[in-house]
Order: structure tokens, then C-alpha cells, then sequence
DNA sequence: TTGAAAGCGCTACCAG
DNA sequence: CTGGTAGCGCTTTCAA
């Protein structure tokens, strides 16, 4: 009486269960549902019928270890609530759902501690591949890290992808998506430049981290470019987001009130600075022009607009995907084949009505 | 020679790879692994050693079939961009996180064929609960639809929550967290109606989204309230983006221009409601009064800050997270209890600079 | 405290 | 075209 494979058990139908009821065998249920081998007419309408009857669904886990298996990829995402890394995970999410791919977020809070136990997860998961969204900080083990990351990724089967941060050095098993940070803030800044603007306030964000520094270097270049001296004591860095932008000027007004544009490191951060601006009665762009970075939905929803970089957030998702799925697909043929395995995307200023000549000097 | 065993194989290392490595059996690799159970600081020692050797970490899958296997919540979401998704995710993503549950995020880009393929999707993930984000069209076939998707779950061992969305009919194995929407609504409403505000411009969303419908029963619950007639005429159905609010506005502005103020159904609407209020050359709050709902980020970086009803979507995910860890230590003991199955947090009014009485009509 | 072995549900190979 | 069956990697009795 203790024989378990009593018809309407508890919990979860099994493919055994199916098998019974339609009177074929597990093996012909399997192919009947993943449809991957002939079979006759009759047969797959026995089963579909039962399948039905019961709302059976396979087992995925079960189906992974026998070989089979939907192929997931894990994005690792710091604050999900961002619109930029959002935009990537829709891009990532709908080129995963379009070839039946299913797709893992995980969040972790700028922790390093928080990010490993992620991948460890993930490669427990058995991923395809664990996407690395979003700039890094600039640490000495940071390299080392994330080639540590990539190896072990690799040895599992699986697959490292960076997106907007800097790729690895040497032969890493990893494949990095980027963009051209430094063109975008080399354009944008001249932008600001060639309006006549000399005296501008920088807020790159954070120093050690990657992104910032690549939007640095670009504005810098443009400035010697042009030949305006790079004045250190109109950079104030911090976090990108609005309050930093609010009390960066803030502050700025305080002690170097000459500024007549601001070049923000993000549209958030542009959105804090314009609202400072305007709390100390100052108008944009007739008083001080301002700019952002990234091209969120944000920016063409402030007033005035927001003059700024595009940068292909959702298609940089989109590309990370299918440099995964390709290099899956490819098979073991082209493992080490450098292309391919750092993917830049093209960034562009988007002119709205945040930038004006500055005013005339009183 | 065939023997497949051979010790540095290609791909994943298994628990058999360390234990022979180790000179122990699978079963206490497994035993020192899963930490539940006593044994010896020497064989411990020895295992955990092979483990970082090898950098061996369990197969998920394997596990979770053999019976053990992390907890796994599943968030099904229309569009990952908008921002209170986002928060309901990050308060279910950080209380799973906190639980060492593991979360999954997929997208319905508000397709119902894809939400039936991805709670199936989810079903075969043998997830602990499918937690399904934001308002429901009101057809006709919702209940039965959302019904079926509870029974189905718990016949797998699942369970179905609703976040932000109404509760089902009848006895039906689901959750439901929700907020005060209708609440919040009438408090929005009245504070614009205590201004002295009667010619409000009404933009509710579509008029077939559940959340809709109740921000505008609210509304005209706090019309009646306060005696004024509910024109229909100013009621404007329309998207919950800022496009929507743009548009309304700007046809507004022709047709019926004698509003003082707009009552957007949501912080984006309202957003588009003030820069088309800009564009026509009226001033907020000084012509037109504007106030939104939801209280994203984007509500106070708004210039003016932005009146909105706030919304605790950030908590929302937590005690949505909260109530399916609960139902399962609770075991299956009060399974049906009526208790916790719908769960309704509050809302209140944020003041901020968008309202303003109306100015004389001239 | 440790080891051996029986599955978990499914796929894929080998016969028929 | 269909059925039997050997695992996939792990957890968990049951013995020792």
C-alpha cells in the first residue's frame, strides 16, 4: 500500500503521471512535448489531451539535469531602480524572451561581498552567462577580480559579459559591451565650448569610478582642444544622483559663482543642478546653461529639455544577449577569437534647450 | 578506458569530483556542504579544502530536484522601465535577498499570451511564488483568468500574489497586496478642491485599468463630498506616460481651457501635463495647480516639486515577500485562512509646490 | 560519525 | 515510430 505513484498525489504532476493516463510510455511524453522527434498524430493527441487535463508543466530542474533545459542569463544590476541599467535589463530581457531565453535579475547593492555570493549563485544556477551591468570602481583588485569571476564563470560552462565598464586585460575569458563614454563627453563638452562657455562647473561623480573617469578624460581633452584651461576648482565630485547635482551647486555658487554652464556626469544629476539654479533665482539656460549624460526619458521631460549624450542603453543589452546566445551557438570553434569580445556602441549629443551662449559678463 | 570519471574533465566539477578528491564519500561532502547536519572538523576541513581547489559550487538544479534547492520568487512585471515597478521589485528582490531566496524577473510588455507563457515558465522553475506587478485590465475574463493562474500554481506547490492590483472573487488560493488607491485619490482630490479649485482637469489613465478606475472613483467620491458637479467634459482617458499628460493638456488647453488645475493619475502624466502647461505659457502653480500620484523620485526633482499621493511601493514588495515566506513556514496548517490573503497598505498626500488656489478668473 | 544506495523527474540512447 | 532504461548531480534514509 505504500506504492507512491498513486494517481492523484499530492503536489506536482510528473511526466510518469502523464505517461500512465494517456497509456505510453515517459519516453514518448518527452518527445511529444519537446517536440523534438517524430511521432505519430494519434500519439501526441493521447498525450497533449492528457497534458491538458492535467496542467502539467515539465520540471524544469529536472529537464536541465537530463541534459536539456531553458537557457537563462543573470544580470547583476546594482540598483535596479536606475533608469539606465533598467534600460540595459529590457534590452537583455526582451533578446533573451525572443529566443525563449529566461532572465535572472539579481541586485547587489554595490557590495563587493553581495556580488560574489551573485555569481556564485548564478554559476550554481547554471547560467549561460552572468551580465555585469553598470561602472565599476576603479580598485587595484578590481582587474584581478573580475578575471577571477571570468575564469571560474568559464570552467563552469558559463560566461562572463561586462557591460559599460572597461573590458579585462589579458587573456580573460570575458566579453565586454561598452560605449563610447569618452567621445559622448569629449562631444558634449564641446558642445558647451563652442557656445562660448569658459567657466564650467564639472560634476563627473565619483573619481574611482570607471564611468566617471572616462567622462572626465573626454571633457578634459575638450578643453585643451579648445584651449580653455581646466580649472580643478570647478570639479566637485560625488554620487550620481540628484542630490549630488543639487548641493554641488549649491555649494558652487558659494565659492565660485562664475560658472556660466554645468556639465553633469548624469541626467539625474543635471536635474538636481537645474533645480538649484532655479532655487537661487537663476534661469536655464539665459543664466547658466546645463547638460547631462545618458539620455533617460528624464531628460526630455525637464524644462527646459535637456541637452545631452545618448547612450544605447537597450540596444547595449540587446548586443550583450546575442554576443552570448552567438558565442553558444558557435560551439568551442572560435573560444579565444578576440573579436567579438569587445563590442563598442557609438554615443551622440542630443541638442534640446538646456544650452544657450552664456550671458554677458556684468 | 571509456571510464568517464576521468578526474579534471571538462566542464562543471560534481560533488563526486570532490568527493574522490577529498577520499570521502558524496554523502558527507553533501553533509558538510548543506551544513545541516554534525560532522567531524576533520572531515570538514578536508572537503572544504578540495572545494576551494576546485572551486566547486553545487548544482542547483541537482539539488533542488533531490529535494533541497533555494526558494525562488518570480516577479512578472509589464514594463521593467517604470519606476514604481522598479520599487515594488527592489522590495521584493532585497527581502528575498535578505532570506538568501532567489528572485526572477520577467517581462509582459502587457501581452497576455506572454504572462500565461511565463507563469508556466515560472511553474516549471518550481518557484515558490509568482508575484505579479501592477494594475489589470478589468475585461471580463480577468477573474477567471487570474483564477486559473492560482489554482494552477498551487497545484504545483506554488502560489500566486498580486501586488497592486485588485483581489480575486471567491475562494481562490492567491494574495493580494494593495494600497489605498481610492483613498489616495479622494485625499488628492479634496486637497485640490480645499484650494478652491472646481475646474479640474482629470487625467485618470485608461479608463479599463483597474488602477484607473479606483484613482477615479476616489476623485469623484471627493467631488461629491465638496458639492462640486464632476464634468465629464474634463476627464481625459489616455496611457500612464508623459506623452499622454502632454497631449491631454495641450488638447485641453483648446477645448475647454477654463481648468485651474490638473489631477494627473500619475507623477509621468503630470510631468507631460506641466511642460505642455509651460509651452502654452502658463505658470505652475501661479495659473494652473498640477499634482500627481505615485511619489517616484521624479515627483520632488520636478520644478515645482510636485503634490502627489505616495504610494509605499517599496514596502509593498517587502510584505509581499514576507507574506509567501510566512505561508510557507507556516506549513499547510492555515492554509485557507482568509487572513493575509489581502493585504491593503495606506497612502497619504505629499504637499509639495504644485498647488496653489486658483488666481481670479478675469 | 561515515558510507552505500535509492531515488528526485527528465532526456537520450539503444532496441524492437 | 515506440518502449525500456541508464544516468544527470544531489539529498537522504538506512546500515555499519
Amino acid at each position: 500500500m505504500s506504492q507512491r505513484k498513486a494517481t492523484s498525489d499530492a503536489g506536482r504532476a510528473t511526466i510518469r503521471d502523464v505517461a500512465e493516463r494517456a497509456g505510453v510510455s515517459v519516453a514518448s511524453v518527452s518527445r511529444v512535448l519537446s517536440g523534438n522527434y517524430p511521432v505519430s498524430e494519434e500519439l501526441r493527441r493521447r498525450v497533449m489531451k492528457v497534458v491538458r487535463d492535467l496542467d502539467y508543466v515539465t520540471n524544469a530542474h529536472a529537464r536541465s539535469l537530463a541534459g536539456g533545459g531553458t537557457p537563462t542569463v543573470a544580470i547583476l544590476i546594482n540598483n535596479i531602480t536606475g533608469a539606465a541599467f533598467a534600460h540595459v535589463a529590457k534590452g537583455v530581457e526582451g533578446a533573451a524572451a525572443l529566443r525563449g531565453w529566461l532572465s535572472l535579475v539579481g541586485t547587489t547593492g554595490d557590495d563587493p561581498e553581495r556580488e560574489l555570493a551573485l555569481v556564485n549563485l548564478m554559476r550554481q544556477q547554471g547560467v549561460a552567462a552572468v551580465i555585469l551591468l553598470g561602472g565599476a570602481y576603479d580598485y587595484d583588485e578590481y582587474q584581478l577580480r573580475m578575471a577571477r569571476f571570468a575564469r571560474s564563470l568559464d570552467a563552469a560552462g558559463s560566461h562572463l559579459v561586462l557591460v559599460g565598464r572597461p573590458p579585462l586585460e589579458g587573456d580573460v575569458p570575458a566579453t565586454t559591451v561598452d560605449y563610447d563614454n569618452e567621445g559622448g563627453a569629449y562631444a558634449m563638452a564641446s558642445h558647451l565650448l563652442s557656445a562660448g562657455h569658459r567657466r564650467v562647473l564639472v560634476l563627473p561623480g565619483h573619481a574611482e569610478l570607471t564611468t566617471a573617469q572616462a567622462r572626465s578624460r573626454g571633457a578634459q581633452r575638450a578643453f585643451e582642444a579648445y584651449g580653455v584651461p581646466f580649472d580643478p576648482g570647478l570639479v566637485r565630485h560625488g554620487r550620481y544622483d540628484y542630490e549630488h547635482g543639487y548641493e554641488a551647486v549649491e555649494a558652487a555658487l558659494h565659492e565660485t559663482p562664475d560658472f556660466t554652464a554645468v556639465l553633469a556626469g548624469t541626467d539625474v544629476v543635471a536635474a538636481g543642478a537645474m533645480q538649484a539654479l532655479r532655487a537661487a533665482g537663476l534661469r536655464v539656460p539665459e543664466d547658466v546653461s546645463i547638460v547631462g549624460y545618458d539620455d533617460i526619458p528624464l531628460a526630455s521631460q525637464l524644462t527646459p529639455q535637456l541637452t545631452t549624450v545618448h547612450v544605447p542603453y537597450e540596444e547595449m543589452g540587446r548586443v550583450a544577449l546575442r554576443a552570448v546566445a552567438d558565442r553558444r551557438e558557435g560551439g568551442a570553434g572560435r573560444r579565444k577569437s578576440a573579436d567579438g569580445d569587445h563590442l563598442v556602441l557609438g554615443t551622440h549629443v542630443v541638442v534640446r534647450n538646456s544650452v544657450q551662449p552664456p550671458p554677458r559678463r556684468g
